[in-house]
Order: structure tokens, then C-alpha cells, then sequence
DNA sequence: GCGCCGATGTTTACGGCGTCAACATAGACT
DNA sequence: AGTCTATGTTGACGCCGTAAACATCGGCGC
């Protein structure tokens, strides 16, 4: 007499229809609609689904095994068939988040940067602009989505560390797991190139843009910039770029 | 049979003696030594103790109200008569932590603030300096004690917002809880009143100071620069300091 | 065509967590 | 002294993550 969650008494599994996506044919066998299908037909990304929706409600710590488990209609234990444990479940959906933003900057950043390649001032300015969209992107998507951003920059018990040595930029081997960082690194390339930012400041300048902007949706979500007003967001995310591009763009330090 | 967790069956609440800090002297009763409390002459200040190493060990999600009663020795909901639950629990630690938080910074921004009222290079150099110091205080908090740092800045189900209107800081009414914020408002001052500022960059750069400096801390701590080596870390600070103060002290802009 | 096997799900169970209600005790106050 | 109240305990409930044992279904070899 444990649990007695909203089980039905029928041991026939069933299958959470409806979702909308395609069910991938898993190896090759029934594609069709045949309702009654036999164990479930793709648990995992059914799972990974609920259990991004409840990330979307409530952050990291919502994102719980057996309400995932419930909402897909299965029994709680089911998805160790699939996942090591609720970290590994924790993580898929983490992944998922980062795509999303990686997807969200880039949207945001579709400003019109292919251009003149060399250091036009038009190509200058173009560059600075894609940073500011690059930004306003990320913004977005930590403000429209904040569960799944926290999830998507929650700690994480499998991999700590995300990628390998993030610091030494010296060529991207694909082994990070960032698309956003790459985008992040390409834009500032593009200062460099086209003239708008020194050499000088570039090392490390990823981390420096990085922060920046991932400091300012952390405290615009969870810390003591929560409940500003979208103007005031807006402003406040338009003055922190400036500085910040201030900083790039500065001739390099008289030191 | 549930529970049964360390408790031994005396009935007789046990002191958590040794813990080396004045008990307060509660309320005008019992100052001495006597062994054989009544009831345990301080428990709170004892829970948060023990909430606080809870956090040390392990960040927020360690802080776990049952296993703060069984370090001092109390059954689980003796906690109750002195929080609300477990979120105010861990809200007091937070506060602890802040607490610590500015005192870093004030220990590491110690540096000769005390100067020349006018606009003389010196004052400027120190003013900067002292930005400089204090987030590398900030800095040392967070890489040295990761736990508490990030209680200090965990969601928090109380207070959603932990103060009123940081967006304008038109006077310091002392209404908000960070005292982090203050120190570094008035080392933005300094950096205007002594002219290494212009005051078309002021406002508002509290944000983009603490962002910078919060989100490299973060990235540090759970994001993709963790496992840099100290060196690393430092050269990554200062780059990345030199860039928010190149920012920040940059001429107007000249859109 | 049939029976075994492995992949996938279910049941049951355990300990830990937060929290509530009921009970106990010991200082404080009259 | 006798009562009142603050403080702490026991017991219980439902949730969580997870493990072991059992059930079922589809595919593959015979």
C-alpha cells in the first residue's frame, strides 16, 4: 500500500498518444498508428519531453524522475531502462536546453553580418552589431525560458566540467559541448578581424563576454535584478553591452 | 518502525556542547557551564550552524533540515519551533553567506582607499585599485567557500526579490540585504568623484560591474571554466577585470 | 510454426526528505 | 504551588531516488 499514485489498476501499459512528434520508428519495426502498441514505442524521448516541460516550470529542482515517469503514463522505475538515474534524465534535458539558446542567439543574431571582409567601417560596425544581437539572443531565451536556462547552467553530476580547457582558444576540436560558446568565439573573431577590436584584449575575451551576459541573466532571474520592468531590462541589458563593447573595443591598456 | 536514523532511545535531549561560540546568554537564564541542559539553551543559532556546514560541503541543495537536526542532535521537527520550514532554514545561511561574502570583498579592497578628496591621478589610481580589489575579494570568496557562495546566491522561495529597486540608486535607504552592493556603489563613485570615470558611463554600472564579476565567479565554479588552474584563474580575472574597467572608464560614447 | 531470449515495463520494498498533529517537559510567571 | 507557554519528541503521511524480483512482448533460431 505504498505509493498509490494516479496508476489505473490495469497492468496494460499505455501509451501517451498525441504528443505530436514523430515517433521515429524505433528500429524498424510498426510505423503506423496501430493504437494499442506493445511496451511504449520510444520512452526516453518521451521522458526527456516531460521532463523538459517540467523543467520549464519549475528550474533544476523540479525536473524529477517520477513526475516524469507520471506524466508519460509508466511506471517510475521504467526510465532506469533508459537513464542511469534522474541525473543522467537531468542532463539530457540540460543538453536540450543549450541547444535552445544556442538557437535562440543565433536568431537573435541574424543581424546582417556577412559582409565586406575587410576592415570597412561598415564591416566594423556590422560585427559590434552581431555582438549586441548575440546578447540580445541569449537575454531572450534566459528570460522567456528561465527554467530551462537554469537547468541548461545547473550543476551537474555527470560531466563537471563541460568542456576541456575552454580558456586556451587555440582551435575548436568540437570536443566542447557549447554550440553558444562557438558562436560567442566566432563573433569575436569578427571584431578582431574586421578592425573593430585590438588584439590585444582578445585573449580571454570570450570568458569576459561570457560573464558578462550570463552574470546579467543570473541576476536578472534569480538575483536582486528580479522584477524589473521590461523597459528598464531592456535599458539596463543595453547599457551593460555598452560597457562591455567599450571594454573590447578600448585601445590597449598604456599599462 | 519508520525513522529510525542515530537516535538513541534516551528520551534526554542532548546538548551539542564544544562547539565554540558564545551561547548568548538567552534571554537573562543559565549563563554557566551546567551540563545537563533543559532544553538546549540556543538551538537556531545551533541549526544554522549546522545548515551552514551542511552548505560548505555540499551547496544548496545539501542543506537539508533533517540532517542539520541530527548534527546537533534534535529530533527533525525541532527545527520547526524556530523556522518556518526548510526554506527559511536555508534563507539564514544565505544571509551567513552574503555576510561573508562582503566581508571578503572589504578584506581584499582594502587597498589605501583613504586619499585625496580631488581629482588628482593618485586618487584616480586608487579608485581603480580598489575595484580591482574588491573583485578579487569576491573572487576569493566564491573560489574558496563554492558552497556557501552559492547559497548566497541560490533562488530563494522567500524573499523572490532581495531588494526593492537595485536598478536606481538614487540613495541607499538600507532597505536591501546586500551589503556587497553598497561596497562596490561607493567604489563606483570613487571612480567618478576622482574623475577616472565619466559620469555618462555611471548609470547603472553596478549592474555590469556585479554581472561581470558574478558571472565569471559561476562560470568558474559549475560552468565551463571549471578545472582551470590557479594561475589560469588569476591571469582570467585580471584580463577580464581589465576589460569592465576599460569599459567603464572609456569616453562617452559617441553615438 | 514454435519456443526461447533479451529488451522493456511493473511490483514491491527500503531509506531519506519535508511537514503536520498530538503529546511531553521544563522554565517562567502569578 | 500551580498553571501557562515555549520548546522538543513521537508518529505518521506522501513524496523522492533507487534496487531486486517478476512479468510481458517481439524477434530470432530451429
Amino acid at each position: 500500500m505504498a505509493d498509490m499514485e494516479g496508476r489505473t489498476g490495469s497492468g496494460a501499459p499505455r501509451t501517451a498518444k498525441g504528443l505530436g512528434e514523430e515517433p521515429a520508428d524505433r528500429r524498424g519495426g510498426r510505423s503506423g498508428g496501430a493504437k494499442g502498441a506493445y511496451h511504449h514505442g520510444d520512452l526516453r524521448n518521451a521522458l526527456i519531453e516531460a521532463a523538459t516541460d517540467l523543467a520549464r516550470e519549475g528550474g533544476p529542482e523540479s525536473v524529477v524522475l517520477r513526475a516524469a515517469a507520471r506524466r508519460v503514463g509508466v511506471s517510475p522505475t521504467a526510465a532506469y531502462r533508459h537513464f542511469a538515474g534522474q541525473a543522467e534524465l537531468l542532463h539530457a534535458v540540460k543538453e536540450l536546453g543549450q541547444e535552445r539558446l544556442a538557437r535562440s542567439m543565433e536568431a537573435g543574431g541574424r543581424a546582417d553580418s556577412g559582409a565586406a571582409s575587410g576592415g570597412s567601417p561598415e564591416a566594423a560596425e556590422a560585427a559590434e552589431a552581431r555582438m549586441r544581437a548575440l546578447g540580445h539572443g541569449y537575454l531572450a531565451f534566459a528570460l522567456s525560458e528561465p527554467g530551462l536556462y537554469r537547468v541548461a547552467f545547473c550543476r551537474d553530476a555527470l560531466h563537471p566540467h563541460l568542456f576541456h580547457g575552454a580558456a586556451d582558444p587555440d582551435g575548436g576540436d568540437g570536443s566542447w559541448e557549447f554550440r553558444s560558446f562557438e558562436i560567442l568565439i566566432q563573433a569575436l573573431d569578427g571584431l578582431v578581424e574586421h578592425g573593430r577590436m585590438p588584439v590585444e584584449r582578445r585573449a580571454g575575451a570570450e570568458i569576459t563576454a561570457w560573464s558578462t551576459v550570463h552574470g546579467l541573466a543570473m541576476l536578472l532571474l534569480d538575483g536582486p535584478l528580479a522584477n524589473l520592468s521590461p523597459e528598464e531590462i531592456h535599458e539596463t541589458a543595453e547599457r551593460t553591452f555598452d560597457v562591455l563593447i567599450a571594454g573590447l573595443t578600448a585601445p590597449p591598456a598604456p599599462h
